[in-house]
DNA sequence: TTCCTTGCAAACGATTTGCATTGGA
DNA sequence: TCCAATGCAAATCGTTTGCAAGGAA
């Protein structure tokens, strides 16, 4: 997976992720930034698009066992600081939380099952929002977020 | 899970699905249109949202066994008949291919993980189009669908 | 007879958990 | 000292597969 999205949109690899509030997120759930847990929150947030257990230990050089990373995960996530994604074959991928990595959208690869981020241009993105406004004034389900997937092929499998 | 959706986006729970077409689908794979099969899709055509193996194992009445409605889903799927949904903790989900149940979205529900189905009015569903489309024009992603999943919590869990 | 299907049980891969040990405040 | 964090191995859970029996063309 690489990006190949143009500049307007392209996602930065590494957002300016704030240690610091990572830390006050996890002390709130009682929860220290220990070093296996930095590790998983640099490898995501040098990543361009989610992550799954297994990619995040390979990335992060075998060391860390799995079993560590998922309890790591599990521990982010209750925090807040980064969230699940399911995408092909039943697979968990992370990605950093909204509020860390900006709101973004999803190219899923129907040939190798990867996923790129991509960021609306703003324009679209308003439209995009109030498009979901409407509808969910259309039921009695209560809307708190939205994710666009576009599913196709990247350029690595045309 | 249960329909809550207006009746302007209600999508009618038994879709005028043709045995026929199914059929003819089916034996273009070289697969036959039986028993258990006709099973599978009665229960996902009559549901208003995507199903696993397990929740059709279970409404079809424990019957048949599990094993055998994954193979039947992966016929089906092979065939074109139905879709593959990835949703909550890594359980996959099956619905009717759209060309049987028509295009449509999803209602996420974050607490129970259920999903409702959604179909958007034809003016909403324009508009998302052309935005996907414009999305796709800002990557060297060849796009072929899209999907507008809607986070939330249902009627029941709210 | 010839394949496609199915049931059952064993096999698999991803994820979780129990338990004893290590480490930080 | 005390509780969180971790490594390792065993246990789970959803899903797949091998093999022998059943069925339709």
């Amino acid at each position: 997976m690489r990006i190949i999205i143009n500049k307007v949109t392209q996602r930065p690899p590494h957002a300016p992720i704030s240690e610091r509030a990572i830390e006050e997120r996890l002390a709130g759930s009682g929860a220290r930034f220990t070093s296996g847990r930095r590790q998983v929150v640099a490898a995501l947030s040098g990543a361009d698009g989610p992550r799954s257990a297994a990619e995040l230990h390979e990335e992060m050089g075998g060391e860390v066992p799995v079993s560590s990373v998922y309890r790591s995960l599990a521990v982010l996530e209750q925090a807040g600081v980064v969230e699940p994604h399911h995408g092909a074959r039943g697979l968990t991928r992370y990605e950093m939380a909204e509020w860390l990595a900006g709101h973004h959208h999803h190219l899923v690869c129907e040939s190798c099952g990867g996923v790129e981020d991509i960021e609306l241009p703003k324009q679209l993105e308003v439209e995009l929002e109030r498009l979901v406004g409407k509808v969910s004034g259309l039921s009695s389900f209560s809307a708190s977020g939205h994710a666009l997937e576009v599913d196709g092929r990247c350029e690595r499998c045309r």
